[in-house]
DNA sequence: ATATTAAAAGATATAAAGGTCCTTTAATAT
DNA sequence: ATATTAAAGGACCTTTATATCTTTTAATAT
């Protein structure tokens, strides 16, 4: 029931180039991972995966970098998580149990199903460009940069 | 947003306690942890944290072992979490920005906090004997044991 | 053709989580 | 008192996730 940072880096980082890249106007690693705050060698890693996985594109040399393509742009953040950790992640008992379902539940797993019910269909349900077309118009600008700076806790 | 596995042991293990042991019948790490499958000497680390941290109790030697007492029963769940993983990791955004909230919100906020809120609530406000009795009340036995044998999914 | 650019590929490094083992300490039953 | 039992404490090992580095391949601009 939780994403692992690499999915998170991901998830990010596709919609950045939704918001941000087009065929005509690829965009390097390096500058995502500058503009989102995100460790560039490894982000490299994640987006050959999501080219294998057909979720981004890309092209090489010059003007090379990586973009949606129109049929990339169908897809949605559940692909993505899909390919980064699989599936079972997000679907495993929040307290571990093997066996947990409405006829043997958990004890939370009554406040744990519809969440996931619900946060899964956003994901499911909203392709990446729906998704991007949201944030833009909400104004929000996805980055894991401290914007202001937090005060650190934790013993 | 999600818990150890670490955290998960320690809260179905002290939840076994609840219901299995008292003053007068400690119960030692090698019976719970063939009892709900947890790797013992792993488990025996978590208690000893646990009891640190005053959320267990335990006496050396013969007829030993680990019990609740009346201070104890009066802890909550979100004691144990914060035992052992501390806060933060609950509340952390699900996409991992570092700011998010109902001014700032990532695209699932507004689904992701009313679930935290409520989930939070009942570890927070439940003790764990309160939470032992629902589980036996509802006839449910915590373990991490395969029950039925599961098909494994997965790529 | 060639130089340049940027991704692909693969090997390697680091850190954190998960897990084990061995020795010491403290109860208690005899 | 002593033997025995079980936790406490600390060192250590393993695995997985995270991150980096280096070399190769494929575009394209010149």
């Amino acid at each position: 029931m939780m994403l692992s940072r690499a999915s998170k880096y991901a998830i990010l980082s596709t919609l950045f180039l939704a918001e941000n890249a087009s065929e005509q106007k690829k965009i390097s690693v390096r500058v995502i991972a500058e503009s989102i705050e995100v460790p560039s060698p490894f982000l490299a890693k994640l987006f050959q995966q999501l080219v294998r996985g057909k979720i981004i594109s890309s092209t090489k040399g010059p003007n090379g970098g990586f973009y949606l393509s129109k049929l990339n742009s169908k897809k949605t953040v559940l692909d993505i998580i899909e390919n980064i950790d699989g599936l079972s992640k997000l679907n495993d008992c929040f307290l571990g149990l093997n066996e947990c379902d409405s006829k043997n539940p958990c004890p939370v797993h009554f406040i744990v199903e519809p969440f996931k019910n619900n946060i899964l269909g956003k994901f499911r349900d909203k392709t990446i460009v729906e998704f991007s077309k949201e944030i833009t118009e909400s104004g929000r600008v996805l980055t894991l940069k401290d914007i202001s700076p937090k005060i650190s806790k934790e013993s």
